[in-house]
DNA sequence: ATACACATTGCCCTAAGGGGAAAGTCAATC
DNA sequence: GATTGACTTTCCCCTTAGGGCAATGTGTAT
């Protein structure tokens, strides 16, 4: 039997933390002397703190390698196979993140060095005040959290496309995103997506005209955090107030772009005169 | 002037968040209602919202965000740019590092589908008892903490070689490492880097020869952790103790490797029998 | 006047341990 | 046998960047 001061060693593993493991029911010392608690552990407990120290490599938490742990041997590898695919996908997004994170900085480091803000393209972001006409759009409203966005919004202009060419209604323009809700809400938004048609079929509803400040953003979805801002800072200073749910309008497709860097997107803010 | 919730919808970002960076001095509401405490942000405090919101994707913890932002105009710039530099470095190495994972990661799961237990390897580690002769080593003996440990590597070698090139000594082997921390820690290990020469000149010391336990290891260095536990494993079931500081013998040429498979390293454990 | 949305502070919680204190224990040496 | 120094135990507080909830106070619209 090993103490855990050289179980910890042959590990690379410090003895706190096997003390923690011990605590939240990772892994357990073979052996505990009852008279003065001492932890012994058995040359056979390596395996299994090595296989922790991978899966935490692969970004689990000693909750889920607790979960993999104790499942029984034949469901064992199943799950198991089923959980490292997950994170391997999860790896991957992030590897994707990283290396636009990767860009963004990149393209940061030289307006630094040109002397400009990083913050100066809010500026350049223009507004405009428009009169918008009514619409009837054929719509469907979900709550949707941050992280199924992507997918939420393929999805539901999928079903509404399905209806217009099923039923042969008249599209009357390109697909828009409708947010309800007003606050800031990380787990979950209220959202519309909607598209323009001729027919007043079940399902659709009349978007109403009228006042709105507007700005065309060129570029990937993640742009448009700053065009909201800027709408809103432009809303504010100009002295109007926001009176209906702003809304998007897809003028590229968004399913099938190709280049980010082309995609175009409308926002409008329906104000009115405070 | 805007409240906090407002100003909260405008940069999406939490009214908690506004409140908790008030807090620790990140960003303060331009004025603040002496009756109530209520918070008011003037819409000129957004693009500075945006700044941190930025810095944040880039990884900066709120306190180095902080100090970029106290940073005066004069030095302002230099700062920013030195800081997005070393974290463009940073994130790089993490994109790296999560390509690597991702490799490993679909090994193990190929292991997964033909039924491998991913820690089988552990016992295909071969170990040997060997006895070596004692040699005359030029060394070179340091405190390294895990992080800089590559550079450590090439630096402290290319030093040694250096010596034996100015003064004309004579080569008796490749280069190695002797690990004298016993205990794994984290924060430093106390390393010695060697090479073996003929001339025991300034800065050699005799390398006494004994038995060893010794395994050979292909591939890179990230799989000598299991080479250790394995070797440690050995010593403990066969009934050995270790008597001296373990060490490294690089056979191929730790700074030129091409391909990190071919790379082949020899470690030992010197033991006696318990 | 009332209702309701919004604001405040305060307290506890997170994941995975690290740091250190006070006290008990082990093995080896004198 | 005694002492020393290394090792171990538990206990408590600390870390990041806020989230959740409660109790309470305030602003505005009806």
């Amino acid at each position: 039997m090993l103490s855990i001061g050289e179980f910890s060693k042959i590990c690379e593993v410090s003895a706190k933390t096997l003390r923690y493991y011990d605590e939240i029911g990772l892994i357990h010392p073979d052996d505990i002397n009852p008279d003065n608690g001492y932890r012994y552990y058995s040359i056979h407990q390596l395996k299994n703190m090595l296989f922790i120290n991978r899966l935490k490599g692969y970004q689990f938490s000693l909750d889920e390698i607790k979960d993999i742990m104790e499942t029984k041997d034949d469901a064992h590898e199943e799950r198991l196979h089923a959980a490292l695919n997950r994170k391997r996908q999860e790896i991957e997004e992030q590897r994707n993140a990283l290396d636009f994170k990767l860009q963004q900085i990149s393209q940061d480091i030289f307006k630094v060095e040109q002397g400009v803000h990083l913050m100066a393209y809010l500026d350049q972001i223009e507004v405009q005040l428009v009169d918008t006409e009514p619409l009837n759009i054929l719509y469907v409203r979900q709550i949707l959290s941050r992280d199924h966005y992507s997918e939420g919004f393929g999805l539901y202009f999928s079903r509404l496309y399905v209806r217009i060419a099923t039923e042969k209604l008249t599209l009357l323009g390109t697909p828009m995103t409708i947010y309800h809700s007003a606050e800031y809400n990380p787990s979950g938004n209220d959202t519309e997506f909607a598209i323009p048609i001729q027919e007043a079929v079940k399902g659709t509803r009349d978007l109403p005209g009228g006042l709105c400040a507007k700005s065309v953003h060129k570029g990937p979805y993640s742009g448009l955090t700053s065009v909201y801002a800027k709408l809103r800072e432009w809303v504010e200073h100009e002295g109007y107030t926001l009176v209906k749910s702003p809304y998007e309008v897809y003028m590229t497709d968004p399913g099938q772009a190709a280049d980010p860097d082309a995609m175009v997107t409308e926002v409008y803010f329906p104000v009115k005169k405070k």
